[in-house]
DNA sequence: CTTTTGCTGATTGTCAACAGTTTAAGATTC
DNA sequence: GAATCTTAAACTGTTGACAATCAGCAAAAG
């Protein structure tokens, strides 16, 4: 019974109002829930999450550094609207990112994260064959966060993963194409059979292509931009 | 005349004490007045810079999320102190993305810019002759800023900038051993080499391997980690 | 009719005060 | 003398209030 409590107090001994906030507001975005371009009212939140803006304005600076809002002085924050040369730009960054991780861990990885990364693959070979994209989403969520954990650098897990949400700040989804999802996952089994063949400069050059495939599958072939 | 008072508007509308605060901060660690662990007291600073514990506040959830400090709930930001093991990860994302940087760089690179890489090298070249680290140091600076900026990708060109901020959390520099400067600079010509080849791949290995060899000065030849 | 000027409400920037927690020193016990 | 308990000072987390700024609209000037 104590449990609750102890887990309770934890919860509330490392997390301040401000970190709740400011995850709150990440999964809002993620959730799509605010799009891009609209504004934060600061006594608005602060009314509906209970609390007083104080909290809130810090909340709303740790979201201006890690790039998912714009903050105007005097006018307020804005949910940072992502144009495509900065769309771009992320995606070369993230696929130098997510070849790095393949390949720190071609050289390491084991037999038994080999498995986990081939059930991911199998999972999302049903969702594929059931034509289920809200499970296939997942699925290569959890295929491409295993890799960058699995590679042992763990700053650059939070690095990719600070891309990823970022990414959710683009309204179309590369995912959202449906004939997008069989070659995703065969490239996917590139990926896999690079890094079991404990391959690093495969397994990078596959990663990389992979986030460079899903960029031209957002803007077209040339992976050119759209808006200057 | 109108000039000075529309700068001093223009600072004035972008810039809020926030900003100003963190902008402050950031450079007081780069400068090293504050050092890794040391406690950051909001009353004293408040006091210090004339404004109230507010903005303060907001400046340090900033520099929380560009990975500057540390904040413990109830006790605390603490400047952040890098151990090997994070020193170590940083400097193998550095890698990865100053080779994107020379990668992206090489196609484009214009006769101009070239011009200004030499002129960094040889005012490098110019230091290491007298011995001068002092002057050696703001010019490798500017060496890899240009690379990443003339690459294009403005966002990389941030990401590298808020590593190098970050890497000012480690005491002992590479740079510090002036062994280092004259083997350094020799790898800066390989790279504005490769460069003005208009060679991808080998400006993308030869800055990876720049970096990297950094690493090895810090940490010796195996860049393993010295604490785990 | 268009442009400028002057309000008004809403919103942000900043501050000072209060409540809860941590820290550290002093008192107490063994 | 060492360890533990007590207590007060220091500090952080949060709040509510005040000042400055901005957006929108109506009235006046051209």
């Amino acid at each position: 019974m104590s449990l609750d409590i102890d887990s309770a107090l934890q919860l509330r001994r490392n997390q301040s109002l401000t970190s709740i906030i400011r995850h709150e507001l990440e999964q809002m975005i993620e959730r799509g829930e605010l799009s891009a371009g609209e504004r934060l009212n600061e006594n608005a939140l602060a009314a509906k999450l209970g609390v007083s803006r104080g909290p809130i304005r810090e909340a709303c600076r740790g979201l201006e550094q890690s790039g998912l809002v714009n903050v105007i002085v005097n006018r307020g924050v804005f949910i940072r609207a992502l144009d495509g040369r900065e769309a771009a730009e992320l995606y070369e960054i993230r696929a130098a990112l997510y070849g790095l991780a393949g390949r720190l861990l071609a050289p390491i990885v084991t037999d038994q994260q080999i498995a986990i990364l081939t059930g991911y693959v199998e999972e999302m070979d049903a969702a594929m064959a059931a034509g289920d994209l809200n499970s296939f989403y997942p699925g290569n969520l959890r295929f491409h966060e295993a890799i960058v954990e699995f590679g042992g650098n763990t700053r650059l897990a939070a690095e990719c993963a600070a891309i990823h949400r970022e990414m959710h700040l683009l309204r179309r989804r590369t995912l959202d194409m449906p004939g997008r999802m069989a070659t995703s996952n065969d490239e996917h089994r590139a990926i896999l059979e690079r890094i079991a063949a404990r391959d690093p400069i495969g397994a990078e050059a596959a990663l990389e292509e992979h986030v460079l495939i899903s960029r031209s599958a957002l803007f077209g072939p040339l992976g050119h931009y759209p808006d200057a």
